[in-house]
DNA sequence: ATCTAAGCGAGACGGTACGTCACGTCTTGGG
DNA sequence: CCCAAGACGTGACGTACCGTCTCGCTTAGAT
């Protein structure tokens, strides 16, 4: 990991002093102190640098603009990722992880994520990382869950797997982002039976 | 709380000159098309002031910030309210209905939207509007079809309608916000589908 | 004096509603207030017509803009005009008038009204009021006690009235304004026994 | 207190880009055409920025308001500090000397200065600074002049030499700030004969 | 062991927008 | 016509960050 192969494709080039792996670092932990405290909008370039004990054009040289470095901070936190027990059924499975899911989403950290997923603008490389990085994270673990239910027959065959997570996720995120209900235990245990029992009448 | 008679209880009390109208919407054309041009970032009261032809304290007068300025632009639209026409079956006004919500959800108006939401501290009085304006009457339109759909025996009783409308517009919201994939009439269609018709094997 | 005839010179024309005297009291007042707690900048017409409860076009119906309304409450001053204890002679007369006028100066208000002279334009009606309201009072005053000295023959018969007055008030003046030294009875004593020495008649 | 070494006792250091010369030679400029343009009142931050071509948080980065920018362009001015030539008597001195004064002190430059003095908070550093600037270089030449006069025996040894500057000074300073009469050649010699009456060793 | 190019802290710099204040004018409605 | 209240356009205030740009000083790897 110390080897000449390091950043950029080209083998062998590093001329001048090395990026202080210590740098990087003071500043996410900056970043990350500076959006507990005070949110998102707390997190701008100059207050980083100052609390990181940072010049600014470091910063720079690490993240483009300021969007970037809460990204960056975001996707360094380890608490976004739950740990996930093995549950027997596939509806106590959902709801466990919905429940992990759910709380998260409703942290403080939960919101920063959710707003800069909803501003930032998507076509930009660090936003996709940034939402592939959460969201796919999430849904693939959704997907397995899926699929095992299928395979072990208490799911129909032939459910759609992308449709679902999204009924499943969007859901929380939609209460989480508008607010207009809570987000607790309850509702995600009465989303997964809704959305496992469907709606019709005759079936 | 939210009946129509709200504010100024006492009639006819307002010592000095009254606020023009005109300037009112002036400053809105000039929020709403500033939002078209550049999003939501160019709204700036700078700029309105300057487009509206009005003063900046003005602009203060009506409003306290730039976040408000935006809001209430936006809840002067008028082509975020599509016309719902009538239909016959539930399964069809909700597919209906959900298609012009993804297609105005998916505009830059939509996309501006739900940035302000996101960003905006849900606390204050006009982002709780702002959230009832929008969430609030989409929501009244998909609760007036489920509960046709109750009433025509076409849905179950006891369903929960509450988590139901979540899980139509959050699947919605979050693919229009996350970009993973796209968000189109054969979407919609799977969406209620699946939605009706639950994930459980046997039934 | 609720006449008729009250302002302007035109006789016995008064159509309308006449001024309420109490109105320019109420704003001479307040200005008056404002300037000995906050100085020379902190009587703003905003501020004066709040404190006078008065609309701010009323003000200015009376005075054209925020220097005026401060020159007029300095004229309306009365403390400004201290009593004048008849004394033996000449020396002893200006030693006491200086020191009145020395204390007058050195006072807030005095600076305020020092403040006020530099910054004018002198060539508008109101500040040329001004300053023959306040210089020439105390000139004629002095010239008073000069021209009895001469009578008296405690003085030489060919001095210059006019520059003498500027040497002592003037000197007085330049302290006051640009504080490079103290103002006190000891600096007015030293001061009158120069300028006497070169005024006596037998020396 | 007054010595010539004074700022940054440790020499050579100065962490960070240092400040550009050229900059704040702009900005004096800059303010110095306003002053001469529009007056005092004139010389506004962002009139001063903007035609410096310079950002306006620059302009605060080298002086704390408008007042203190008006203060260093007219200790810039190199025109407030006429020449003197060296003349026989000191009665010639000081006729000399005062005519020059009285001639700075009448021109638009003049007027500025007399102002911003009267304006000005006197307990701050840079008003301090300025006064000093101003008052003790023309009182020291004074004083100069009057220090010569006892030493060739043309006046009496035991006069008040602050308080005939005060008389000389004071009385020219006066009659330019009230104008209640002319400031010209035969008054500065009127004052100059008046006053030397009274220290002329042998009456 | 030097060379040398980058990393690095500090902070100046031109901008842009912020939200506030006071200006002096204009517009109500009531007396 | 007077008056209180307050909306209005204007323009300056002083502050906060933006992202870029010098400065001198480390600090390594390549020579």
């Amino acid at each position: 990991m110390v080897s000449p192969v390091k950043i950029k494709d080209n083998i062998s080039k590093a001329p001048g002093r090395p990026r202080s792996p210590k740098i990087r670092k003071a500043i996410l932990k900056a970043a990350r102190d500076l959006m507990n405290e005070l949110g998102l909008s707390g997190v701008t370039m100059e207050a980083v640098a100052r609390r990181a004990g940072v010049g600014k054009p470091t910063v720079y040289r690490y993240w483009p603009n300021r969007h970037a470095v809460a990204m960056a901070t975001l996707m360094d936190e380890r608490t976004l990722h739950p740990e996930l027990k093995k549950t027997r059924s596939v509806l106590h499975s959902l709801e466990e992880q919905l429940c992990l899911v759910a709380e998260t989403l409703s942290s403080r950290q939960g919101r920063n994520l959710t707003a800069i997923i909803a501003t930032s603008d998507p076509n930009t490389e660090i936003a996709k990382a940034f939402q592939n990085h959460f969201v796919m994270t999430r849904r693939n673990e959704g997907r397995g869950i899926l699929e095992q239910g299928i395979r072990r027959k208490e799911l129909r065959t032939h459910i759609n797997i992308e449709v679902t997570l999204d009924q499943l996720y969007g859901a929380l995120f939609f209460r989480v982002l508008l607010g207009h209900a809570v987000v607790d235990a309850a509702f995600v245990k009465a989303l997964v039976k809704q959305v496992m029992k469907g709606l019709e009448k005759f079936k």
